[in-house]
DNA sequence: AAAACGGGGGC
DNA sequence: GCCCCAGTTTT
């Protein structure tokens, strides 16, 4: 596999957006909302919830049901309120207010797992590092660049397999790919930019 | 390794 | 109406 050939494909697709530009801490609470949750539902839930609450000192000293309240339609919005408000609480009481980018610091904040944190490490900070999840998994596995049956092992190969200066582009590409064709079942390999690319694509028409 | 948390959107 | 979905934690 062709590594620069398909970053480089993809990009023309899908032109990058703004890595590390935005707020580290909104990146944060909004990654832990959109978990299991689709874009389109996170970002209005988000909106709600950041134009009433704005840092972490406003949201540590919300009310957990008003959080409710306005997260309700991504799901799981009971445990999600409880845990973005301990997170807020901690940032505001434990690092000044500011979101540590450290793997270590922020995979002991509640709710925050290895895809999480990566995405605040490369969305909020710019940083080389690949955030896995399941379009990440699914698709490394499809184009053959890991074989692999966890995201924690998928991490740990592409590591390996993609020069670093990629890393960061990784997850955002790879879920617009993911989302768009290279679905989880009906798969349009008709219209992909690299099949071409792909020991798995399945025969035209 | 598997269950549990959950409302929204596609078909 | 049924099934899947930008995970993480607990059993």
């Amino acid at each position: 596999m062709q590594i620069d050939a398909l970053i480089a494909r993809l990009k023309e697709q899908y032109p990058p957006g703004k890595f590390g530009s935005r707020d580290p801490f909104h990146v944060l609470i909004a990654t832990v909302l959109s978990q299991r949750t689709r874009d389109e539902v996170t970002d209005r839930a988000a909106d709600k919830l950041f134009s009433k609450y704005r840092t972490p000192e406003e949201l540590a000293c919300a009310d957990v049901r008003d959080i409710e309240n306005l997260i309700r339609e991504v799901g799981f919005y009971r445990v999600k309120a409880l845990r973005v408000k301990e997170i807020a609480r901690i940032i505001n009481n434990d690092y000044g207010g500011k979101v540590p980018a450290d793997i270590e610091a922020l995979l002991m904040l509640p709710g925050v797992g290895r895809k999480t944190a990566n995405c605040v490490l490369v969305y909020g900070f710019g940083k080389d590092e690949i955030a896995v999840d399941t379009h990440v998994h699914r698709i490394s596995n499809r184009l053959g660049l890991v074989s692999t049956k966890t995201p924690e092992e998928t991490e740990e190969e592409l590591r390996r397999v993609i020069p670093e200066r990629h890393w960061k582009y990784v997850n955002e590409l790879f879920v617009r790919f993911g989302q768009d064709i290279c679905r989880p079942a009906g798969r349009k390999c008709d219209q992909c930019p690299v099949s071409e690319l792909c020991p798995d694509k399945r025969k035209k028409q």
